[in-house]
DNA sequence: GTCTATATCGGGATAGAC
DNA sequence: GTCTATCCCGATATAGAC
């Protein structure tokens, strides 16, 4: 029971590290300390363990969503708990890109099956972000912000990985963090707060 | 002779819509036409056709460059060209990402010695902004403006990508261009906007 | 320059012993 | 549940004929 667990653990890491197809189920049972017939024990097809991944980071993402509501108390927070991620991942960023956009892009170009699913995990961030803008009181742009945010996110970590500039992703952080103060000082004087 | 410039053309096409290490030599050899063995004549490993199609859209993508400068007299007008690339190239980036974002990130994650070579695509990008920015009066923020206009356009191909959604694609491009005119705009102006 | 045939290797997947 | 041994296939790469 706990092997499968081990299992998930380490291709969750290598598929994220060197993409899903390079990695081998060699090199998984490598990394649990199995040998490759256990493996199969656990999981008949690569495709089973790439569910069981997904799966495993869509809880983990639910899990640390709900986390920073816990933790943030004004929506506003919360969004930008969200845009620091880039900060407070530069250096995996930095080696591997966003763990969520570089796979569904691999998953896209494979033309896998499992592509929608990995894309649930962008619609796990995009839904939660329009939440905090709704509760922010913009109805209609939620969404639209909520898009924003997110293609911010996959831009910094794009440049992130190709330059490993620190400075940059710092400077992109400032000029959103600028953008939401923006939204929220245009909103309070049409729509006050209670 | 010709035979090669083929070669090169369909790899740099299955490259990127099948990303570099699915793309078999078996299926370039097909897309072109002629056998595996005469394949090797012309390229000994799968590196060597690499090389070649970085090459080709190094070449390509200065042309590409040169064009614009030649065809929009105004550097505003360069950068606007360069922001609608992801509307007129939406339906191949909606089904395949980015060219350059998803190779960076592809070669990575493979540890790949090419990876500075297709960084060098993004280079280009950047030094021409940079440049078209200094034209505009923007010394000192010209790199930081051009790093900017590169990771929406990252931003935009990756969720574009992943939701295939032309709406988010032309509001992002709308906030681009008027956040463009913010800067042009407060550029003479000793109280520039937000 | 182009072909067919083939060597070699790695990875996904299975069988069966313990 | 875990192991070793093995099958099978696809992919890189080579040899040599035409």
């Amino acid at each position: 029971m706990e092997t499968r667990a081990h299992i998930v653990e380490a291709a969750d890491r290598l598929f994220y590290e060197n993409g899903f197809e390079h990695t081998s189920f060699a090199a998984i049972a490598d990394a649990v300390g199995i040998s490759r017939g256990n493996f199969y024990y656990h999981f008949k097809t690569k495709d089973e363990i790439l569910t069981a991944v997904l799966a495993a980071r869509s809880s983990r993402t639910r899990e640390m969503l709900a986390e920073w509501e816990r933790d943030e108390s004004s929506p506003a927070d919360r969004v930008r708990r969200f845009v620091e991620i880039v900060v407070a991942n530069q250096v995996d960023i930095e080696s591997y890109g966003c763990p969520v956009g570089t796979l569904t892009s691999e998953l896209a170009k494979l033309g896998h099956p499992a592509r929608p699913h990995a894309v649930g995990l962008f619609e796990l961030f995009r839904t939660w972000l329009c939440r905090q803008f709704e509760e922010l009181g913009f109805t209609a742009e939620a969404d639209d912000f909520a898009m924003h945010v997110l293609a911010f996110s996959q831009g910094v970590a794009a440049l992130s990985n190709a330059f490993h500039d620190g400075e940059f992703v710092q400077r992109e952080v400032d000029r959103l963090d600028a953008w939401l103060a923006d939204r929220l000082a245009g909103r309070s004087s049409e729509h006050p707060r209670h």
